[in-house]
RNA sequence: CGCGGAGUGGAGCAGUCCGGUAGCUCGUCGGGCUCAUAACCCGAAGGUCGUAGGUUCAAAUCCUGCCUCCGCAACCA
């Protein structure tokens, strides 16, 4: 059997995964089945990418070891795997023992050869970023990035000489566009990073230990590159006692990475790969990003963008599919709920789940679930036959080059132009007449047929669904070459659940904001409780009385003229009428108040505010950044006293 | 001139490289059908292609100016 190598990005164990991340794995997942499907000899690695200051920092904070930390996050990485589907052959941890071996054993030989060389590092480092900055890199002296302040550093290093292979690289880009796709991302590379000339890279560090350690001097660890994207090759045992994987995988297929570590992978990793006399990977495959949609508004949406949460709610394969088919290959895509739903209602019930649900009905309905075998064909059942087979090329060809969207949007052809034909064909007009049988018998066929090659192509993306539509079909599992016209003999059906129940999207939004509010409100509160101010010293009742509050209500309201928080207010004391300014116009307007009645201190010393005079106050609640006024039941007397 | 991306019917996008009838999905409206998950099928409405100029027989597409919007973020797949 042919191999078939493909990896993710190994991920950075700091805190728990997000849709994007399933985005990358998912689309690995779909490109690793799909191979195995072809009849590939399949190796799919997905691993975690775990030293480092950052984990090391959160760790000590946390009151752990950095090991501890990572074993925690990594856990809920591996059951979120295992929630969407994802049939990884292997899970590489930069903390295996081996991995670590290998990446020691890679460093000093780069060193003996003298690709590696020990100097003295200065720069601004950005601990968040993980990445040091030259003087003229930063923007007002903060990290390009993310533009938080960095820190001055400077440390004895050991450098890897990219220079040296500048040109070996350049040739080999050169003479293999195909290996980094899409092409524009290269050349982006090119332009800004290869042709001004490759600076050597900082290998390693000495201001944190949490690293594999350097053998031959103590005090060094490994930093990032040569730890990182080694995984690709100790994970199949390079380095180790047995290398047999590695000579049987090696070179990889497909990196699948996101566009922002492409650069990483066509530079760095090659140059290492050149370093250590190994064959390069045959491509770089940068994909773009999922966005979260409205910005700043995600944060307060964070528990629905949580993958987790979104399987339970809605089923892996609804996802896996939402994830596939929205970002299209060169560009971004967008994550939104709405979006969501209707790929879910509109591809997946009313499409898919629909076309199943009325073919096995009226095969139940019209011959009891068994097709006889007696069929009277028709020219239009052509079409349909060669429409599928027609998708099934161009699907391959889409899921050879991963492009997703185009791969599924072919099945949706198919889809499409079944549920058309039951409207050609009329099965319940046929069924009217005994003599029909035949041709009725025929057409219901065709969409067995149809929905059979359909549920063996959408396997890579939605494997549960084939699953349960080869079941109703009453068919069990099927090898890639069935993907044929016309190789079943015959149907015997059964009717199962419905595919993909359809959401109802209002209710469906509204229960999610109701949900989003409800969260923050909650938040907000836990964070007030920790906001509340020390209790005051003790006074004695005397103190107290000497206070003299009185129910007041609000006669007038009007805004203080240039002040931007004042209202000035005629109040009601019973036996006065009084003026006040308070400092409330933020979060009241003058109608809010006017006819209320609040709680008012009667024998506050007046001041002026803003030259207006204030002969009392009017009491009110902090809330968080705001102010409540503490409104009193409107039948209480004006003037009456409060105690 | 910080960097990058984008302005095309109600929404989301394709088309722009290589000028020549403006296309897709969703939504809306009308019709059909009744097997089916109020699903399916057909049809229609709806676009000065951000804007002002220029090149051209012809510009969404090429050139120039201007305007507007978005991201620069979670820790980044």
């Amino acid at each position: 059997m042919k191999p078939f190598y493909i990896t993710t990005p190994i991920y950075y164990p700091s805190d728990k995964l997000h849709i994007g991340h399933s985005y990358s794995t998912v689309s690995a997942d779909a490109e690793a089945r799909y191979k195995r499907l072809r009849g590939y000899d399949v190796m799919f690695l997905t691993g975690t990418d775990e030293h480092g200051q950052k984990i090391a920092r959160l760790a000590e904070k946390k009151g752990v070891t950095p090991q501890e930390y990572v074993d925690e996050i990594v856990a809920g990485i591996k059951e979120l795997w295992k929630k969407l589907n994802i049939s990884n052959d292997r899970f590489i941890r930069t903390t295996d023992e081996q991995h670590v071996r290998a990446v020691q054993k890679i460093f000093k030989q780069l060193y003996d050869q003298g690709d590696i060389y020990k100097n003295v590092y200065e720069g601004h480092y950005c601990t968040p970023c993980e990445s040091f900055w030259g003087e003229h890199q930063l923007v007002d002296g903060k990290c390009p990035d993310c533009g938080r302040p960095v820190e001055l550093a400077k440390e004895e290093s050991y450098f890897f000489r990219l220079s040296k292979y500048q040109d070996q690289l350049v040739a080999h880009l050169e003479a293999h566009p195909e290996f980094c796709s899409p092409q524009s991302r290269l050349n982006e590379m090119m332009n800004n990073f290869i042709k001004p000339g490759l600076e050597d890279l900082c290998v390693s560090r000495t201001t944190f230990s949490w690293g594999v350690p350097v053998t031959f001097d103590e005090g060094h660890v490994v930093y990032v590159w040569i730890d990182a994207l080694s995984n690709y090759i100790t994970a199949m045992g390079y380095g180790s006692d047995d290398e047999s994987d590695f000579a049987k995988y090696w070179p990889a297929d497909v990196h699948l990475v996101g566009k922002e570590i492409v650069r990483f992978h066509t530079i760095i990793w090659p140059i290492m790969l050149m370093a250590l006399g190994l064959p390069l990977p045959k491509k770089v495959f940068g994909h773009g990003w999922l966005l979260l949609d409205g910005g700043k508004m995600s944060k307060s949406k964070g528990n629905v963008v949580d993958p987790v949460v979104l399987c339970d709610r809605y089923g892996v394969d609804a996802i896996r599919y939402y994830l596939l088919r929205e970002v299209p290959f060169g560009s971004d895509g967008i994550f939104n709920n709405e979006a969501l739903f209707n790929r879910i209602n509109s591809d997946l019930a009313n499409d898919l789940g629909n076309l199943l649900s009325r073919t096995v009905a009226m095969t139940e309905k019209y011959f009891n679930g068994v097709l006889p075998t007696e069929r009277e064909a028709a020219p239009l059942d052509d079409e349909l036959k060669v429409l599928a087979e027609a998708v099934v090329k161009q699907y391959e060809s889409d899921m050879d080059e991963m492009l997703f969207p185009n791969a599924l949007s072919q099945v949706w052809q198919l889809i499409s132009r079944a549920n058309k034909y039951i409207d050609e064909t009329m099965p319940w007009a046929l069924a009217k007449d005994e003599a029909n049988k035949p041709r009725l018998a025929a057409v219901l066929y065709n969409l067995c047929e149809a929905l059979r090659m359909v549920a063996l192509l959408i396997e890579p993306a939605m494997p549960d669904t084939t699953g349960k539509m080869l079941e109703q079909l009453g068919l069990t599992h099927q090898p890639w070459d069935a993907l044929v016209w016309g190789k079943e003999e015959s149907y015997s059906v059964k009717k199962g659940d419905v595919l993909f129940p359809r959401i109802d999207i209002p209710a469906e939004l509204a229960r999610i904001e109701a949900e989003a509010a409800e969260k923050a409100a909650a938040a907000a509160q836990a964070e007030a409780a920790k906001n509340v101010p020390e209790i005051m010293d003790e006074i004695d009742f005397d103190t107290f009385c000497s206070m003299d509050l009185r129910a007041a209500k609000i006669l007038s309201c009007e805004p203080v003229p240039k002040s931007k928080k004042l209202l000035k207010m005629q109040v009601d004391l019973g036996r006065e009428t009084r003026q006040v300014v308070s400092g409330i116009a933020q979060w009241y307007k003058p109608d809010d108040l006017i006819g209320k009645t609040v709680t008012f201190v009667a024998n506050l010393k007046p001041a002026k505010l803003c030259g207006v005079e204030s002969q009392g106050m009017i009491l009110a609640a902090d809330h968080g950044d705001a102010a409540k006024v503490l409104f009193l039941d409107s039948d209480i007397a004006p003037g009456s006293p409060i105690r």
